[in-house]
RNA sequence: GGCCCCGUCGUCUAGCGGCCUAGGACGCCGCCCUCUCAAGGCGGUAGCGUGGGUUCGAAUCCCAUCGGGGCUACCA
């Protein structure tokens, strides 16, 4: 990875989420820099935004630590944006007096009406009128009650870096940037490299929209450096943009986009982290799933794609998916037990009974699932008082008067079932149905199947049967039949 | 408009001049298995945006073109 920096020297910072809704996209840099930081055996810093105080949680979910930050504290606090404007300040109070920035009076409207008198573009933007101004000038203007901004001055020469993504990039020359507003607040690029200074970081992980204003950072961190804050060398690596299944931008306002909303439909942190991992990375050898272990041992930033990647939600639930399913029944158990008991499947605290039942339908219901909220549909009817139990409305149809005969043999083949499991159960229904009734297997367990666990989609039958047990089996049936 | 980034199956990607009549994964389709749904097994569909070069040889290098995206704010 980087040359001059010794393994141990590198630190990540985990950007803040303004916007207060977390997208993939901003989970997926979120990782990366995770990954590169832990891939070096670095360290991983957070400051977070006070817009969403759920973002910490986000990332803990998806099994990213941070080394200093909210909760964790550290030797660089507040970690809270809000809570480090006096850093954001002091650090421009000594810029300005080093010199590095100047107070500018100029209005966006001044500018314009420069550039085009000048004959130029004036999308331009700003021209530098204010860097050598006198104190009289500015004097007069404070007396008209104008308040300045505080821009940077930017070097004259092109800025050149070496993209942890990309490789070598040509930065051009940028028009001086405001890094404090007439009001006083810093812009937030200001912030976000008063933080990396401040924190240390040497490795910046951020989206490509960011790609034009790096010049700026670089310039800014160069300030930063003449007043004794901040690592170097600092390195900067630009991601490719995650985009929507239209194509298009990933937005807040789209749900599929939220990072939330995976949590609460139950994927699996690990199965979440896989996904993202996908969305420009591969390993070497271009494995899926690789879980987190092996992402941080095959890490590095030059593997990341640069071209703009699209967020598929079909594969990321096919992913979770296989994850699910290789998940022990301990695991597994752990995993949707929070589901089950949300959907009122379960009490909240369960039983020992009720627990083990659980265990013992995991291996049928863990394969069928793509992701946890799912699991409540498929096992309710194992765990229902017999008072609350009926099938449900769309299946009712399967146990209508044409079932009579199909519930009345398995009723009574079931009665004479001497060692109630799976394959005496079977063998039973078999017997009775059909080669008894002759009829088509898929047909006749429909009906058994709706009566005893109330769907038409269940986990295998003669398993279903045998963990419902032959009194509640067999009282299903019955009432089935009685409802007709 | 200017500057910049990017372009391999529907999607995520492997590929960094010959190993590519382009590999994997997800999706999709078919078959097998089968008590439903899954899972699993087997097979299939489908791609180097386009046009020029360079080269004995190009998905890989160069140019153009088309297309997508970003920046061009006292936005976050």
């Amino acid at each position: 990875m980087s040359e001059s920096v010794t393994p141990s020297d590198v630190r990540v910072r985990l950007h803040a989420c303004p916007t207060g809704k977390p997208h993939v996209g901003l989970a997926r840099t979120a990782l990366f820099g995770w990954a590169l930081a832990r891939s070096a055996g670095g360290a991983v810093s957070l400051v977070t935004h006070d817009a969403d105080p759920a973002w910490p949680d986000l990332l803990r979910w998806l099994g990213l630590d941070w080394d200093e930050g909210p909760g964790v504290g550290g030797p660089n606090g507040p970690y809270l944006r809000s809570a480090r404007t006096g850093l954001y300040a002091d650090a421009a109070r000594r810029l300005l007096e080093s010199g590095a920035l100047y107070e500018s009076f100029s209005t966006p409207a001044e500018v314009r009406a420069r550039r085009r008198a000048a004959g130029q573009d004036a999308k331009l933007g700003y021209d530098g009128f204010d860097r050598d101004s006198t104190d009289a000038w500015r004097a007069a203007l404070r007396a008209q009650g104008r308040e300045p901004v505080l821009r940077l001055r930017m070097p004259e020469r092109a800025t050149e870096w070496v993209d942890l993504v990309r490789g070598p990039v040509d930065g051009g020359v940028l028009t001086d940037p405001v890094v404090v507003r007439a009001t006083g607040e810093p812009t937030p690029a200001f912030a976000d490299a008063v933080d990396d200074a401040a924190l240390g970081v040497t490795h910046v992980l951020r989206d490509e929209e960011f790609l034009a204003s790096t010049p700026r950072r670089l310039a800014v961190a160069a300030a930063l450096r003449g007043i004794g804050l901040g690592h170097s060398p600092l390195s900067f690596g630009h991601l490719p943009p995650v985009l929507g299944e239209g194509g298009r931008p990933l937005s807040e306002r789209d749900p599929v986009a939220l990072l939330a909303r995976y949590r609460e439909r139950g994927f699996l942190p690990e199965g979440m982290r896989d996904a993202l991992a996908s969305l420009g990375w591969s390993t070497p050898d271009d494995r899926d799933a690789v879980g987190a272990a092996e992402m941080i041992r095959a890490f590095t930033p030059d593997r990341i794609v640069t071209h703009p990647v699209r967020f598929a939600e079909k594969k990321a639930e096919a992913v979770n998916a296989a994850r699910l399913r290789a998940l022990p029944v301990a695991g597994f158990v752990a995993r949707v037990r929070p589901f089950l008991i949300a959907d009122g499947v379960l009490p909240a605290v369960p039983t020992d009974a009720q627990l083990a039942l659980l265990a013992d339908v995991a291996p049928l219901v863990r394969e069928r699932l793509v992701v946890l909220s799912e699991a409540s549909g498929m096992v309710r009817f194992l765990f229902a008082a017999e008072e609350d139990f009926a099938p449900e409305d769309e299946a009712a149809a399967v146990v209508g008067a044409g079932a009579r005969p199909v519930l009345e043999a398995s009723a009574a083949a079931l009665e004479g079932v001497a060692h109630w499991n799976a394959a005496a159960i079977e063998e039973a229904l078999r017997a009775s149905l059909v080669d008894g009734l002759g009829l088509k297997p898929r047909l006749a367990y429909a009906p058994v199947r709706v009566a005893v666990t109330g769907r038409t989609v269940s986990p295998p039958l003669y398993e279903s049967l045998e963990l419902v047990g032959r009194d509640r089996s067999i009282g299903r049936l019955r009432r089935a039949l009685g409802a007709i």
